[in-house]
RNA sequence: GGGGUAGUAGUUCAGUUGGUUAGAACGCCGGCCUGUCAAGCCGGAGGUCGCGGGUUCGAGUCCCGUCUAUCCCGCCA
């Protein structure tokens, strides 16, 4: 027999009487003096060993958590009374003949089965500790299955599979590069790929016409509980397709994979909603449409009443929330401290009852007026209503935050609901006031509505992309556009940006040539693998769905990354570190 | 760069208005135990209270600084 015949998930009443043997880590050991019983565990499951033999028992004392041992032994079935059903193999255990005890273990620092129970610098110091755990195995699993059934339904429908370089250009635009010196050229630069965007669009030139990638991307960035500095994304790009077709296509891609992952059946088609109206109606381009809560006009009414606060406000909104009851004024407070903390200048509230206003600002209302304020925005009974006044920008920032907190609050947030809906009719530009400039709201391949290109050079402001982001509830998932594949608007575009010829030629040249000379209509979109994952683990953590992940400060416990080198690794490199304690 | 939270045994935590020898559970070591399944019972070992300074007769506890983790703001086309 070989070390294992079987795993520790798979016998059953049918392998009863079976001479097997398996392997694994000891989960646990009860001993009863004369008879010991071990469970044994693998990633597939745990099997009861019991050991009742002499020589067997003594073995058996010796045993602690996590020892690697391998046995043989005899399937043998349990009596009803003694039947575990909470484990697969419950209703057999092996009787051990002889084991081995490949490896032991010392007492662990940290703790398997409650990952809780520890703090995260030691699961991180630990990971291959850690990843023991089986929720955490669970969500690499599902992070394996994503990618095989995306892999699996590309393939099928002629999408090429083709690798980019990771040794790329710089190109200082939008994040900030993860950079790679040189030792042929001393002093110069590689930079790691924010996205092969470019090189996916160079495909479509060479006449690739459907590509995709499962590919690790690099942004030098501040971190996030959604955000790793080295991340990956499905990165798709078809030809000779307009938004609909992408569109379409990404829609059967993600319901294929929410069915054949987690058994979930999305609704058909996708909500489609402008950005005008996701922030108008929930104050952020990512809506999480599980629960409504949608904030409403309030600026006329309030002008009415005698809150003068709200009367020199460019801009006052209202929420309005159920269970009034909930909000104590502890819970009350807290909002208020958030939306300040967001820059409002404090958050107004009511609470209706019985037809009329109670508590907060109620008292800066007369009767008519309340009366009108419940019908004209139907105010139900038994709620309470949040109010901004501010610039308008502010009044839905801070309203569409307080949205996501007062549902987190009401636990309105169900991780076994999935609503996706497509933001598009994005602007194409933002003006950024501290480099008096126009930016990129999507990046600068992305094409304007035809029927806005006149706009371009003219009212850069008012022009509309054909860029679209897939949320699913309150995540961007997946992000992108058509492009521009006319030489001449590329330029444009790039002008509006306010880069010059020389710039354009030093960082963009070989990409403005290349659509000098054939180039399809063609758009694509990425989605960040890793957050989908998320969603469908049902985490809120991105280092619950990666193996081995960094931490807030870019670091990696485990290996203590990143590390000083040696001096004559930066000599060959060119490199001189200043103001370095240590140089090694 | 800014704000919040946390750091005490191998692990997770408790530790009162500053006061004797810093406790508990799990784990570890030893003993008892033939039906447990997070087994049970008895005993034992195990501590630079993140690090550095200060106040005090006396600091895990108060003050200052610092490091690390985490959440958020800025940032992330």
């Amino acid at each position: 027999m070989g070390i294992r015949t079987h795993n520790c998930g798979e016998l059953s009443k049918s392998d009863v009487k079976k001479s097997v043997s398996l392997a694994g880590w000891i989960n646990s050991v009860r001993t009863h003096g004369q008879i010991i019983f071990v469970d044994l565990r693998d990633r597939y499951g745990k099997t009861q060993l019991v050991l009742n033999d002499e020589s067997l028992l003594k073995i058996g004392k010796t045993l602690s958590m996590e020892d690697v041992i391998s046995i043989e032994g005899i399937v043998s079935p349990r009596d009803n009374n003694l039947i575990n059903p909470d484990l697969s193999t419950g209703h057999i255990e092996v009787i051990v003949s002889s084991i081995k005890v490949l490896s032991n273990a010392k007492p662990l620092p940290l703790s398997i089965h409650d990952r809780e129970a520890s703090t995260e610098e030691h699961r991180l110091k630990y990971r291959y500790l850690e990843l023991r755990n089986n929720d955490l195995q669970k969500n690499l699993i599902i992070r394996h299955q994503t990618s095989q059934i995306v892999r699996e339904f590309l393939s099928n429908n002629n999408f090429l599979e083709i690798e980019t370089p990771v040794l790329m250009k710089s190109t200082p635009e939008g994040a900030r590069d993860y950079l790679v010196p040189s030792r042929v050229h001393n002093g110069q630069f590689y930079a790691l790929p924010q996205s092969p965007q470019m090189y996916k669009q160079l495909f479509m030139i060479a006449g690739l016409d459907r590509y995709f990638q499962i590919v690790k991307c690099f942004r030098d960035e501040d971190l996030r509980s959604d955000r790793q500095p080295e991340f990956t994304q499905i990165d798709i790009e078809m030809s000779f397709v307009d938004e609909d077709d992408v569109r379409n296509t990404i829609e059967k891609l993600i319901r294929e994979v929410f069915s054949k992952v987690i058994n979930v059946s999305m609704k058909k088609p996708f909500p489609i909603l402008s950005y005008y109206d996701a922030i108008e109606r929930y104050g952020t381009d990512k809506p999480d449409l599980r629960f409504g809560l949608e904030i409403l006009d309030f600026k006329d009414l309030a002008d009415k009443s005698g809150f003068n606060a709200f009367k020199n406000a460019e801009d006052v909104r209202l929420i309005s929330a159920p269970n009034a009851d909930f909000f104590s004024r502890k819970v009350i407070d807290e909002l208020d401290s958030y939306a300040q903390s967001h820059g409002a200048k404090g958050l107004a509230w009511f609470k209706v009852k019985e037809g009329s206003f109670e508590g907060g600002i109620s008292k800066f209302f007369s009767d008519d007026l309340q009366k009108e304020i419940i019908n004209q925005l139907n105010l139900k009974d038994d709620t309470i209503s949040f109010m901004v006044g501010d610039k308008k920008s502010n009044t839905l920032n801070v309203l569409g935050r307080i949205r996501n907190l007062i549902a987190e609050k009401l636990e309105l947030k169900d991780n076994s609901i999935f609503e996706p809906v497509w933001i598009v009719d994005f602007p194409l530009f933002s003006w950024n006031e501290d480099s008096k400039r126009f930016d990129s709201v999507n990046h600068p391949f992305t094409a304007p509505k035809d029927k806005d290109i006149d706009k371009v050079l003219n009212n850069p402001e008012e022009v509309i992309s054909k860029g679209y982001d897939i949320v699913i509830n309150g995540y961007e998932v997946a992000g992108g556009s058509i492009r521009i594949y006319d030489n001449e608007l590329q330029r444009n575009i790039f002008k509006i940006l306010d880069l010059n010829d020389d710039e354009i030629k030093e960082k963009f040249g070989f990409f403005i040539d290349a659509l000098k000379y054939g180039t399809p209509p063609h758009g694509g979109i990425a989605f960040g693998l890793d957050r989908l994952v998320m969603l469908l683990s049902g985490v809120n953590n991105i280092r619950d769905v990666i193996a081995f992940p960094k931490t807030t400060s870019a670091s990696a416990l485990m290996e203590e990354a990143p590390s000083h080198v040696s001096k004559d690794q930066l000599d060959e490199l060119g490199i001189k570190v200043l103001d370095s304690e240590k140089d090694v």
